[in-house]
DNA sequence: CAGTGGTCTAGACCACACT
DNA sequence: GTGTGGTCTAGACCACTGC
């Protein structure tokens, strides 16, 4: 560990806290410490690091609050996981206009697809991947209570999922993210949408049994692992006559 | 300043620092620090409130992660403001499709109407006011680089507002929610918004100079004061033919 | 009980802005 | 230089969890 403040002319200052931050981030990109785990005490932490535990704690703090770990008194400090969080969806925004989301419980999956394909321009580029590099896709139906309200449409690079099949995709009990981050060691840290309204095509319009005229939430997804790596390209459409999109502003 | 584990039974423990955040949180109600001043250094804080700088400082590191202060370093911690910020709309989540939000410069305004009406039991139920409350109802259409791309319903509490004119809201320079606070005192520190995809009225369509079967994005905000209550109730449609709604997750 | 995170303090020093 | 927020430390004690 080197204090910045020793490194010479405009040392690109960076407290020692953002390099303790940096090597944790490490060690949760390394897989030494997995989604659900619970990571060393502050004070061990410290004890590795040379630093005191405030500053440790610090650190932990600012990961805490960007969902990397998840802090519990007494217990420790645990790696954020998709799987066994209170909110069942984490990235869904989709709310019932009357009710709970707990009330509805999880939705129901029918996987449509899902192959292997060569990347189109577009979709290479929102991944960053060469144009014709391999991706998997896969278009399902997401329905609750019954009624099909999201029709999803997801690609993923083909290099880390390998292997994913549809058996995959319909059986896993939980949420898509965390059978990614058990089966392929795929965390999805950070995501941006883009929403806008749309009138369906027919064939999207059948598939979640809505008229040709009914517009629908058109919301595009990049998901982003550690270091800001895109891991998923999303394009979900969302009927919004029972349900609406939720957002916080502050 | 009791220290909370003084308190006896089930002691409700809470920390000296959300003490010290409630003290200031009320010289922020009260209008001892207006937005956009700055408050007494954290020094001199702790001084007031006889705890150590630390503890102060814990609490406007909430508040400031709240969006409620701004720490500028070497000059001090300042009421944030709607005013004078560097992003021009703290709340709009509306983005061009190319381009940055900063090319296209504040919007064009065009009032439509602004007048008082007796609130009906939907923006009674929204504002927290008995219905039949009066509530100054304002329509207007937002336009970038000419072409109208968001039109917006905005009901506000007769009871805080009075005097609103259409002139002031069509001729101050800058941000709505800034005017509010200069000339209502009234400061929007978050809103909930809601999101659907709609059909137009064939009124809305005529005044956002689209088609009669243009989808567009239902954004029905509420935006909120100290303490959670509840201030504005807005309704948008905006065109997202070429922009979209910006969000980010974590 | 021991171990964890959570709070609070006091003091030192650094980076930044203004004068 | 002075005053501000920002970092770092060390130590004490509190609250929660599980043995």
């Amino acid at each position: 560990m080197t204090h910045p403040s020793s490194l010479g002319e405009t040392p690109a200052f960076s407290p020692l806290y953002q390099q303790i931050k940096g090597l944790i981030l490490q060690g949760l990109e390394s897989g030494e410490w997995k989604p659900g785990e619970l990571i060393p005490s502050e004070m061990e932490l410290a004890a590795r690091f040379r630093v005191s535990q405030g500053t440790v704690r610090k650190a932990i703090d600012e990961l805490a609050a960007d969902n990397l770990l998840m802090r519990r008194q007494g217990k420790g400090t645990f790696v954020s996981t998709h799987a066994e969080q209170q909110v069942q969806y984490r990235f869904l925004r989709l709310r019932p206009d009357r009710g709970d989301t707990s009330e509805e419980g999880p939705a129901q999956r029918r996987i449509i697809e899902c192959r292997r394909v060569r990347a189109s321009a577009e979709v290479g580029r929102a991944l960053a991947l060469r144009s014709g590099d391999v991706v998997v896709q896969v278009r399902r139906v997401l329905a609750f209570a019954g009624t099909p309200s999201i029709l999803e449409d997801i690609w993923l690079p083909g290099q880390a999922f390998k292997g994913l099949t549809m058996q995959q995709m319909a059986d896993y009990v939980g949420p898509t993210y965390a059978m990614f981050e058990l089966d392929f060691g795929v965390r999805m840290v950070r995501a941006d949408e883009k929403l806008r309204a749309i009138t369906p095509s027919s064939e999207q319009a059948r598939l979640l049994e809505v008229g040709p005229c009914t517009p629908l939430l058109s919301v595009e997804r990049i998901a982003y692992t550690y270091n800001d790596v895109p891991m998923e390209l999303r394009r979900g459409l969302y009927r919004t006559d029972t349900h609406h999109y939720h957002n916080t502003l502050n």
